[in-house]
Parts: C-alpha cells; structure tokens; sequence
DNA sequence: ACAAAATTTGAAGCATTAGTCAACAAAAAT
DNA sequence: ATTTTTGTTGACTAATGCTTCAAATTTTGT
C-alpha cells in the first residue's frame, strides 16, 4: 500500500488533498507542521511527500534537505512563490516536481501518479511460477493466491514447486520424496499426505478452488 | 553522455532550448516534426525527449505513445494548452513532466536535470545502497537509519549489503558465507545468527521498524 | 449398498532451527 | 604492550516444522 506524507500548514488544504488522495487509493498521514512532518518521516516510512514551502517551526527548503538526509522518496512542493529561483533551488536540492498555488487537485493527483509510477518501474521482475491465481517465487520464497499472502514451509514450498513446474503431470508420492527431500529418505505415505494436506489447508483459507487433484493411486498433481 | 531529443516545430523556440541544453552539457538532437522525432527515437537511443504537442506530421499526443511502446525514456511535454484535461492525459499516458508556454527556460532545463538525476539513479552502478530508511553508501563503510548515523562491523556492512542488494530475495545462510567471507569458511549456524542478531540490535537501538525477517527454514531476507 | 482401500484430520512427541547471553579468541587501534 | 573492538563459539531456551499414530472420512470396485 502507498503511503503518502501531506506536509501543509493551511487546514483545509492539508485535508483537502488527502481527501482527494484517499480517493484514490492512497493513504495519507498529515503533518502540519515541518517539525511535524519530519517526525512522522523518520518514524514511519513512506512512497512519496507532498511539502508546503511556508511552513511554521521548519520551512519546507530545510525540511526538504533534511528529508534526503536518509531518504529517496519523491518530493513535491506546492507553494504560493511562483518565484523561478524557487523553483530552481528546490528542484536542485532534491524536489521531483514543483507546483505553485493555486493548483488543480487533480493535476496534484496525477502528479503524484507519475512519481510513483516511475518509482516502482524500478523492480527487476522476479522469476515465478503461477497457476491458476496461485503464484509462487522461487527467489523470494513467497507465495500468493488471489492475491494474499500465503506462507509455506520448506518442504510444502517444494512440492509445489514441483508440481507447478510440470501441470499436468502426475507425480507418485517417492517422485516428490525424491524432488523435496535430500537422501534416500524412505518415509511412510503419510509424510507426503500430511504436506499435501497441510498446502491444500493453507490455501483453502483464502480460496476455495482445488489447487492439488488427487490421483487415485497413483498419487498428486495440480487441479485444472 | 546524455542526449536529449528535442520534438518541437517552432525553429526559434527548438533552437533557443538546444541552445540552453548545450550549454548544461547536454547533447541535442532537433527534431521538427513528430514524424521526424519519432525516426531520431527508432535510430539511437536518448537519455530524455521534449515534445510540443502541436507538431506537423504526428501530434505530440500520438508521438508519446508511440514513444512509449519501446522507450522508457522520460518525457517532458511543452505546450500552449493550458487545459487541466490535456495535462492529465498526458501525464497519465506516460509523460513525466508538462510545462505550460511560455515558459522559463531556466525551470526547464532544471527540470531536465530532475528527470535525468532520477533515472540515473536507476542504472547507475550502485554506489548507495537504501532500503526503506537504511542507507548505506558501499564505499564509505557508512550507514544511517531514519537519518542517524549507525555503525556497522565489517561482517555486518558485507550481510547488509548483500540483503539490500536484491530486497526481497531469500539468502541462506550459506549464500551469506559464500558473499561475505573469503574462501570456504564452513563456521557453525551460530556465527551467522550472531551477526543478524547485533545487526537488529544496532537498528532497533534507533527505530522500531524490522529490517530483516527471517524465513524458517530456508534463510534471511529484508522485510517489506 | 457394502466392504476394502486410500486419504484426510487432529493430536502428540520428536527433531531441527533460530535467538540470546556470556565467554573467549582474534584482530585492530592506542 | 595494552586496551578496545570485532568475530566466533558453546550452552541454553524458545519457536517452528516434521513425522508418526490412530481415528474419521472419502473413494473405489464389486
């Protein structure tokens, strides 16, 4: 989720932004003060600010140039100075964008968009594999089903690690023993249906689809 | 060196923004019209594009989008229209910044370096390591969490960065020897526990947040 | 529909892994 | 040479996952 830092000492201007933020899907924490802004800064982490020049106990310039003291987030000033050596000091200290008031809320919010945007187009996409709405990454040792979270253990991560990487295929039970275990381990069945119980559990607590088909004795393979 | 792509048919107003550009140190290529500037941007490759959206040939409109089908260059749109809705477009479509005419050529020029400090930041060797509000510049041996100073072992630093270098990433511990120590160091569990361990407490001593999560099992990585 | 076989479930004990304190060894700084 | 900092290890505790057992449930073949 995309938290964004309001720094704005004017009342109704500081709520009408997160108002209209809100409104778009961020969340928005309110500082009305530089002081203020700061604190919240260093306390809780954010994707993006929105700073006032004129601010009470820190001006926006100072709060600016404390903020990339320990920060990389997008700054951007909304001020009253329409002033061109304004705006080129504070796009050069740092700012991403400068808009000078009165502004139009919904180019602020398109603003803001676009700093974000070019934020997250920063991740290297990571391997993984999906079937259905069940997607797993190999790297991170996450996975998602619809969307939630769902957290697995070592052994559970490899048998679906398997199973994802040839749909389709039925493995007998020594198969995932001999894929998720190290050895010649020879443990009863019921490791194996134990796991796949566990896996099946985890997900039908966010899903209720079949994820894992059993195979009448022959044994496991991803559902259709 | 970075070369920027100027697509705007006014020649006084192209020439007076290469000019400018030059000066900065920049390298330009003048386009005049969009079918023009599109050719320039199939040919080489460019650190930045300046479009005017009223060209002969292929609106500027139509020239980002096509732009934006093979580039991720940033684009900064020049024009007349002061119009809240063709702001929104474009910026939505893709631009990164929309400048209104006339215009400073001083705000844009600072606005060029905005953009281009911030994609470079992208691709530049890695100098400076962050990750929420840790920081920690690789050739200094120096980090800072929520902007204080926190000092790091040489142990640490070498785990630090490894986990920062790819955020998300599981490492076993065996992947952490192999990165941090020299040779085939094979020490006990314990040793690598320790470290993660002080590295916690030395965060914790300066903000709450968790820094690095542990996957049972399997190894450590950065938390969300 | 019935019995046999296979699978699921819940609970328990066992094994492995992680976290921490404190002591010690090694290296660096004074 | 001595002090301080850093790295490693052992012992202990806590947490988590793995395996096994037996009972309940479901599926299959007749």
């Amino acid at each position: 989720m995309e938290q964004i830092l309001i720094v704005e000492d004017d009342t109704d201007i500081n709520h009408l932004i997160a108002k209209a933020l809100t409104k778009s899907g961020y969340t928005c924490k309110q500082a009305f003060s530089g002081t203020e802004g700061l604190l919240y800064a260093k306390a809780e982490t954010f994707s993006l600010a929105i700073l006032d020049l004129m601010l009470p106990g820190m001006s926006g310039e100072e709060l600016l140039k404390n903020l990339r003291e320990f920060t990389t987030m997008p700054v951007i000033i909304l001020s009253a100075r329409d002033s061109l050596d304004s705006k080129i000091e504070l796009l050069t200290a740092g700012a991403e964008d400068y808009m000078t008031k009165p502004f139009e809320l919904d180019e602020l919010i398109v603003r803001v968009g676009v700093q974000l945007r070019r934020f997250s187009r920063q991740e290297a996409p990571v391997q993984q594999l999906s079937h259905k709405s069940l997607t797993l990454s190999l790297e991170e040792m996450t996975a998602k089903v619809k969307g939630s979270p769902v957290s697995f253990t070592k052994q559970e991560y490899k048998i679906l690690e398997l199973l994802m990487k040839n749909p389709n295929r039925v493995f007998s039970k020594q198969d995932i023993y001999d894929y998720a275990w190290e050895g010649f381990y020879i443990g009863e069945d019921k490791t194996i249906n134990m796991h796949i119980s566990n896996i099946r559990k985890k997900i039908k607590a966010v899903c209720e689809e079949e994820y894992i088909e059993t195979v009448w004795g022959i044994g496991f393979k991803l559902a259709k």
